[in-house]
DNA sequence: ATATGTGCAAATGCTTTGCAACGCC
DNA sequence: GGCGTTGCAAAGCATTTGCACATAT
């Protein structure tokens, strides 16, 4: 129940070159120019369905946009990522899913389910510059 | 440079007899229900700018609907919030903050900011509720 | 009086979907 | 050959915006 095509392969291969969270269409856009033909729609498709195997992560960002990355921990964690360029580093946080646990039970919360993302300056774009503006 | 219009006092009304996170949307049905005549452009011209003034908090649904709140508590703090009816819990967690700080500083990141929000189901809904299916 | 706020409807922008053609298995 | 996949364009949604009108101060 799921096929290797072209489209597919092409995606797979994109995302494996690519470090850093894009959007839908910017990965569309990146096989275009990578020559590829397929179609916007296959491609918002296919990463619903990496997204819920777990094959790439997704992050929404501020303005509700959703940005893939294909992690190198399968499991679950969280990332660092640099507002400037987007560089991301992937961290493991035990005692923050412990405490958070607790809250949530505390309150008597099921099922529960948790966003931790961390957004700062990587050592390339934290120096110098002050007042970096925000960007997304 | 804010005027203290019908609308805007309808709005903050609603805000201050509702205490869970609400869509734009939901919080404009509710106004028109409670007999108030408002746009929704208004609704979202002025939830817009609550936000931004800190006035009220926001945060995005994973399917990246903004959801909006009159938090008590106004300064630095996190929610746990149910999936099935936007019961809100406020939390601090000053230990989370430190180990997150931690983990960016051993990355060299800087200017650092983040976004931590739990989501579950409230004891309300997370019971043998047939209607419990959908852990996202 | 006049700058702001409001309403409506059209416009955006991302994402999903209907449906016929297509191509792995 | 059959059924999952793809493409395209249309449809969906939440949110934003242009503009004329209303209104707080």
């Amino acid at each position: 129940m799921q096929r290797t095509t072209r489209q597919r392969t092409a995606l797979l291969d994109a995302l494996e070159r690519q470090d850093d969270f894009r959007s839908a269409q910017q990965i569309h856009e990146q096989l275009r120019a990578d020559g590829e033909t397929v179609g916007l729609a296959t491609v918002y498709r296919n990463l619903q369905s990496l997204a819920q195997s777990g094959g790439v992560d997704v992050l929404v960002a501020d303005d509700g946009e959703s940005l893939y990355r294909q992690c190198a921990d399968s499991g679950h964690h969280h990332h660092l990522v640099c507002r400037e360029c987007g560089r991301t580093v992937e961290f493991l946080a035990p005692e923050l899913e412990a405490a958070m646990t607790a809250i949530a039970a505390d309150h008597g919360f099921t099922d529960l389910d948790h966003t931790l993302e961390v957004f700062g300056l990587c050592p390339e774009h934290g120096g110098a510059s002050p007042e970096a503006g925000r960007s997304r």
